[in-house]
Parts: structure tokens; sequence; C-alpha cells
DNA sequence: CATGAAGTACGACGGCTGTCAAACTTCGAT
DNA sequence: ATCGAAGTTTGACAGCCGTCGTACTTCATG
């Protein structure tokens, strides 16, 4: 089940909020947030709409993974990216909804 | 009415989630909320409970008033600091409590 | 097995930002 | 009028972080 190809992933609840907020204050990283909070399924790294490198991309990833906000698993020789929405709530209630509500457009 | 010794405060709805996440990412920035949330009163730029010198308080109080989390007014020397608590939460609902709330002591 | 696809790891580099000290300004009180 | 208290401004510096290219690894498939 385990696959030792990716790092294991922390317990939200043990995460910083100064961690946290690290991860969303990049914007690519809120936009990978955003791309998959709008997905009905999972997004495999190669998938996303990004303006940076694959290497930076996978930098980005790893951030987001360490802060608790997704988990990865790979497909084949892909690798999937999932929100962790039940967990990460549950941790930091209302946290990431105001986010994402206030990544409208300015008039 | 006006004093001219304070610099113009934007409009909450002007600002971006950016600007905001940039401004809450610093320890020391949140930590000034933290106590003015705390507070019944307003509290002038000298009373806070702050880990660095004068002039690093002045670009911090700077950086939250830019965003729009602060108000910022004189009485006779001391300058004062408010929470613009309504004015923001009209712009970002829930996105100031949510990140109270998640300023928590880690178990 | 050889080849290509999908990502990762590793330096390296540039810019931004938090920090401070020192000099300056403004106001109130003596 | 002077002096001190309260902050600001400016300039400098250090460290961090996002970025990229290149090399490497791992897997699936012909």
């Amino acid at each position: 089940m385990d696959d030792d190809r990716i790092p294991p992933h922390p317990d939200p609840r043990d995460v910083t909020l100064q961690q946290i907020l690290e991860a969303l204050v990049d914007p690519v990283r809120r936009s990978i947030v955003t791309q998959l909070r709008a997905a009905s399924a999972d997004i495999k790294c190669g998938s996303f709409d990004l303006p940076v490198s694959k290497s930076t991309a996978t930098h980005h990833f790893r951030v987001l993974r360490e802060a608790g906000l997704i988990r990865q698993y790979y497909q084949g020789t892909a690798r999937m990216n999932a929100l962790r929405r039940d967990e990460f709530d549950a941790a930091f209630p209302g946290l990431l909804d105001a986010i994402v509500a206030a990544e409208r457009v300015p008039a």
C-alpha cells in the first residue's frame, strides 16, 4: 500500500499556522489548491496549468504536501494529487474556505 | 480631522488577497493583530510587546496599514492603532477569524 | 532490452524582505 | 526656548525563497 517513492505525509494537526501561511502565500501554490478544489477528481502533477518549469512545480507540490494540504500517490508513472479537504478542515476550521473565497478577481 | 502625518488608508475592498497573506505571514505582524484583537481599546505603537527594534516595528505597522488591516491616528505624540475589524470582515468574510482561531499552540 | 515519459534532486542565481543603527522630525512638557 | 519622548526615514546588510537547467531515477511499453 505504501509507496516508498513518496515521503510521509504529516497529520494536518501537527502543522503550524506559520507553515500553512507560508505555503499559501505563493500564488502558484494557491493556484494548485484552487484547481484541486474546482476539480471533481485528483490531478496528476503534469496536468496542472502552471506558469513554471517542471522542477519548480515539484518544489511547490512538496511545500503543499509538507503543509498537510495535499496528499500525493503514484498511479503508474503519474504522481497524483488530492486535496486533503476534510482532514485539513478539521484541523483548521474555515481557513481554507475563507482563503479560497477571497480569491476573487478585484473589481 | 485628517492628520497629514498619516498616509491614506486603503479601502479593504481594494486590497488583494495576495497583499493580505503577505501581511499576515509574518509572525510579528500576526502578533500585532492578535494583541489588537485581544485588547479592549486601541494601542499605541510603543505599547505593543514586540521582539524587534522601533524602526522595524514602524515597518510592520505600515505593511498592516497598507493591507487594510489596521487604522492609525495620532493622539498627542502617540500613534494609535486600531483593528479595522468590521470593514475587513465585510471585504473578506471569515478570513481574520479563521486565522486568529488557528493561532493556537500546537499540542 | 531499449526507449521515452513523468518527476525528482541538485546546484546556482537573483530578488525580495526582515532586520538594525543612526539621523531626523514633531510634538508636549518643563 | 529647550529638552525629551515617540516614531519615521534612510541606507545597508544578511538570509531566505522562487526560479531554472541539467542530470538522474523509475516505470511502462514497443
